[in-house]
RNA sequence: GCACCCGUAGCUCAGCAGGAUAGAGCAGGGCUUUCCUAAAGCUCAGGUCGCAGGUUCGAAUCCUGCCGGGUGCACCA
């Protein structure tokens, strides 16, 4: 089922050609959704770029193209300003379309034709810690990438990329073995992350213990059996609590998905090695590093990647290396995907360089970061609690579900507590989500809950309400969903047009996320979708309609809106309820 | 110092592979409920798109230079 928006494209080069000649197949249409519904439903520009190639008046060949038009699922083609040309579809075309749409359990949206090995590495935290508000948005961004790429019907590998071997694990260690520490099963996160803030000080306070606690992470690296036990021990009550948020988020990351650094280890050695051999490595004060073009230090010298340090141990860009090479080499990506904070930009721009440069990405892989700003505060600061202190993700997640809760309650009291919390759940983790989605990932955004929890606007519980309604309608009309399925769509209001019209934009917003790597475009129509809908809602009448074909047709408008929402917000790794 | 990112309405943000009078929510003024949740809808007011050049038939969008704000430039990840 091919979107409108191809459809057009296709019969207005076809009318191209058919007015210019052969030589103008290649001429892009430029199809668009109008911008204004007195302009019709969609607009094509092309006749402006033509002119000069054509020696003819814009205008002239805007008219010769709609003269070649004549196509019967245009109910309208006429040409206005300096040349657009403006197109209105035919109601019996938007009906079809409504319909083929509600029988595709896939909205329209059609699997890619040549699936790609798409790695995605997200969330990616270092252990040890609790999670925090810094770890919020490479997990949700990254999941929601990888709901859609996947949707899509890319294959994607996921990738944790735990820290799970560095230079903490050296001090933590050490201070445990030094306290001699006894590992019992009611021990959690809470207390490591004590634990950690302990060491922390004594290696600032104590240069010895800073010095063993070197020395344990290259016993801990060389197989050490004390150190590896008690790492594992560590590591398991980490990774345990890192499942807890990531169910709480809803997150699609498994134990499966886990790529630890220490995965990598054994590799580094071969991975150096290569490098060496192709002739990258450099010697730089005893380290050895490759230098990457277009990289320099302060004093304008060329910026050393150390990836083996003067005291023989691999530094991170070691362990970055090894796992392009591995995504690559042995995962067949052929694009991978890094969610990390921006400020890593330059990092990932340099070893990107050097894994071109050695060959291992070759013309067919994209290697991209996905950068993101900063969570701020209404300081417009990094945000913070109100001693100064990092954000624990739980705690977030706590607040905005007990904040969610008593919305839900205010607006309705009638239901029962364990309903109310479900809810809650939904609509507060869901929340947070999409206040951080529907941004620009680029720019720092500011955490405001009133906002966030609003119940209008560009927010979750504005587009969760929108289905929420929909159900509604269904439940008290005693409809089955599925007996309007095969409805017929007919048009009897501009409302519906529109939402029609917008509702087959989807398979281009899913496109367009893919490809931009950006969610908050998905955020932006469905809530494009959700407003259309409410419109829609205000003007006509459904359960109530004038007569029984009216009355299933706006159901089955309303079960296609239903069925956008959860898809899209599902796509954003947000659910929704069926009632609030 | 060098590099990158951001600068759109009072506030928070969309729009930026160039296209018609720059959009939304909040805040402010006014209005709509015999109708499925008014958690909605409509409407008025509000903008030198940081500034200045350039490219173009056409620039918030592309290019250059400034001015603000932020970030990065480790043998830490």
């Amino acid at each position: 089922m091919a979107d409108l928006q191809s459809k057009l494209e296709s019969i207005l080069r076809d009318a191209t050609v058919a007015a210019l000649g052969d030589a103008y197949a290649d001429a892009d249409p430029l199809v668009t959704p109008a911008k204004d519904a007195r302009f019709g439903d969609y607009q094509a520009n092309l006749a402006m770029g033509l002119a000069k190639r054509a020696g003819r008046k814009p205008r002239e060949i805007a008219e010769a193209i709609v003269r070649h038009l004549g196509h019967d699922a245009l109910s309208k083609a006429d040409v206005a300003g300096p040349g657009f040309i403006n197109l209105t579809l035919n109601d019996a075309l938007l009906s079809g379309q409504a319909a083929s749409m509600l029988r595709d359990d896939r909205l329209g949206v059609e699997a890619v034709a040549d699936p790609q090995t798409v790695v995605i590495d997200y969330a990616s935290p270092n252990l040890a810690k609790e999670m925090h508000i810094g770890h919020l948005r490479s997990t949700i961004i990254g999941d929601a990438i990888a709901r859609v790429l996947g949707f899509q019907g890319q294959h994607i590998i996921r990738q944790n990329h735990i820290g799970d071997w560095g230079t903490q694990f050296g001090l933590l260690l050490e201070h445990l073995i030094d306290t001699d520490w006894q590992h019992s099963a009611d021990q959690t996160i809470g207390d490591l992350n004590a634990l950690y803030q302990e060491a922390s000080r004594r290696e600032d306070n104590d240069a010895d213990f800073a010095r063993r606690a070197r020395q344990r992470v290259v016993a801990l690296q060389s197989g050490d059996e004390q150190a590896r036990t008690i790492w594992k021990l560590l590591i398991g009550e980490s990774v345990r609590h890192m499942n807890q948020v990531f169910d709480r988020l809803g997150v699609q990351l498994t134990d499966a998905d886990l790529a630890p650094e220490s995965f990598y280890n054994d590799r580094l050695a071969s991975v150096v090695d290569a490098l060496d051999q192709q002739g990258l490595l450099h010697d730089h004060k005893g380290a050895k590093a490759v230098f990457v073009d277009g990289f320099k230090d302060r004093d304008g010298n060329p910026l050393p990647m150390a990836v083996r340090k003067a005291d023989g141990g691999f530094g991170y860009p070691a362990t970055d290396l090894a796992a392009v090479y591995y995504r690559i080499d042995e995962l067949h990506a052929d694009r991978v995907i890094y969610v990390v904070d921006s400020r890593q930009k330059d990092h990932f721009a340099q070893f990107f360089q050097v894994a071109r440069q050695a060959g291992w990405a070759g013309d067919g892989v994209r290697l991209e970061h996905v950068g993101f700003g900063t969570i701020m505060g209404k300081d417009r600061k990094p945000f913070k609690t109100r001693t100064g202190e990092i954000v624990k993700l739980g705690d977030v997640l706590d607040e905005a579900v007990e904040r969610a809760a008593q919305v839900v309650a205010a607006k309705n009291p009638e239901l029962d507590n364990a309903r109310r919390d479900a809810i809650a759940r939904v609509v507060g983790i869901g929340a947070v989500k999409y206040a951080d989605l529907s941004n620009d990932r680029i720019k720092d955004y500011v955490f405001d809950w009133d906002r966030m929890l609003a119940l209008e606007g560009n927010t979750a519980p504005y587009l969760i309400y929108a289905y929420v309604r929909i159900r509604s309608i269904f439940r008290k009309g005693g409809v089955d969903p599925a007996s309007v399925a095969g409805a017929s769509v007919v048009l009897t209001d501009p409302t519906e047009r529109a939402l029609i019209l917008k509702l087959s934009q989807l398979p281009r917003v899913i496109e367009s996320v893919a490809d931009s790597l950006e969610p908050h475009r998905l955020c932006t129509y469905l809530y494009e979708v959700a407003s259309l809908y409410h419109q829609f809602n205000h003007t006509c009448p459904v359960l109530k309609a004038e007569d029984a074909a009216t009355r299933d047709s706006r159901l089955a408008l309303s079960w296609l809106v239903a069925r956008t929402l959860k898809l899209g917000l599902g796509l954003l790794g947000i659910g929704v309820v069926e009632q609030m």
